[in-house]
DNA sequence: TCGGATGAAATTGTAGGATGATTTGATGGA
DNA sequence: TCCATCAAATCATCCTACAATTTCATCCGA
């Protein structure tokens, strides 16, 4: 019933709480292991979700798995086609660009709002705090450590900006396209992606710290743009 | 079993299909049900959605009104907290405003967009026609009318933009801001807001006809910041 | 009277059965 | 080869059942 669990009386199952140890509905639990399985690369652009193989797999029931495909279709990770069912959403080139499009002005506000608000007790400080480590791995770190620093980035702007939709909407963003690169880069693709980006970050930080809105925008949005010609320039092999 | 319907025998069923004739699934049907509900003040901010009742109402199954829930939670339409229920989400003025600087960049995108392909066959002309019918109702139309004008003109931006992905979310955006005007604004409020917008909308659309796509998202973002200093402006009476 | 305990009612969360509908892939004949 | 037909897989939907949780009215004691 609850994914091979070893525990038959009704005792802790504390992989069904979240970090405050709150109870995950099964909605919640399908959703998160779906968005991970998507992230890891164990659920693939175009693969299909079978209902009955993902409810043993999650541990979840029909329904729940269900309202957990009905949410992230409303995302776009989730393809729903009547009487085929549910799959990874693929992205042509075309679609991905069109998801670049949205990122530029979306994170192009986060800057700007993030400008604003620097001013705000912490906010200096936990930027200054994600270039710095961006600076240190530029030179030691590992190509993954170099990804992991540049998101980070972005979350910390995006929270600095404080408009948790905003939020929300970029983060599924990152999902999306995130998952195309996977399928279209190599690692050392990805290093170069990683070493371009570091000048246009520091620009962009510069901006908020001056607590220049427009020119954080500005600079927000080159280097969104200058992302999107990276990876629209990938090989065009296959789509997803 | 289907809503009261007579039909006994295996027929049409016309209220279960789309514009095409496809059926529609009834998680469609659901979630078609309570957009249009909202828009219409049937359910408004705070309204609690009632499995039960909705399931009679609407005359859907629980399992498909359940994963409508999910879909619109994630649109934001809709708030899901465990065991107290689905209802319809409350907004504060802070969050609407921070919904209308989501707008103030999307549209934007959307106008900039629209400048690029004004140039693709027909796009011209039915943005000719928007702008047109905007301009005809201003004399003699409805406050309801122009009302409607406005927002045809937004969609026909939106198709000229032809972004999918960018529709949908500014769509959301619209039911967003407008469920919460219709609890802050009365009609002759209405009617203030579609006069001044109209001057506003003109410039927009002549940047996109000269293919001018910077000084179309500049007219854009002028043209959303404006209604926002609109509504953020409104009493602030209770939330929603 | 006030505040907290208590218990019943309402509602949601979850699992799973049953059945019809639809897609998909295989098979066989023209 | 191409198309009709059939069977299997899968989904869509509604239903029942019961556990879990919240809500609310009621009662009791200070």
């Amino acid at each position: 019933m609850v994914q091979g669990s070893t525990d038959h009386s009704g005792q802790a199952e504390s992989w069904r709480t979240d970090s405050s140890g709150n109870r995950l509905t099964g909605t919640q639990l399908a959703v998160a292991a779906l968005r991970e399985g998507i992230r890891k690369g164990r659920y693939v652009p175009g693969q299909r979700l079978v209902e009955t193989d993902l409810v043993t797999e999650i541990g979840v029931g029909r329904n729940s798995l269900r309202e957990a495909f009905a949410y992230l279709a409303s995302e776009g990770l989730v393809q729903v086609e009547p009487h085929r069912g549910a799959s990874i959403r693929r992205r042509t080139h075309t679609e991905v660009a069109q998801l670049y499009d949205l990122s530029e002005v979306l994170e192009g506000l986060a800057a700007r709002l993030a400008a604003i608000n620097i001013t705000q007790p912490g906010n200096a400080e936990s930027l200054t705090a994600a270039i710095d480590r961006e600076h240190r791995d530029a030179a030691g770190g590992s190509a993954n450590q170099r990804i992991d620093d540049a998101a980070r980035l972005h979350e910390t702007i995006l929270a600095i900006a404080d408009n948790p939709r905003l939020t929300e909407l970029v983060t599924n963003l990152h999902i999306l396209t995130f998952s195309f690169q996977l399928r279209h880069t190599r690692l050392d693709g990805a290093q170069d992606l990683g070493e371009t980006s570091l000048a246009e970050h520091l620009a962009v930080v510069e901006a908020i710290r001056q607590a220049d809105p427009q020119q954080a925008e500005i600079a927000m949005r080159t280097h969104i743009r200058s992302a999107k010609e990276q990876v629209t320039a990938l090989p065009k092999d296959a789509s997803g």
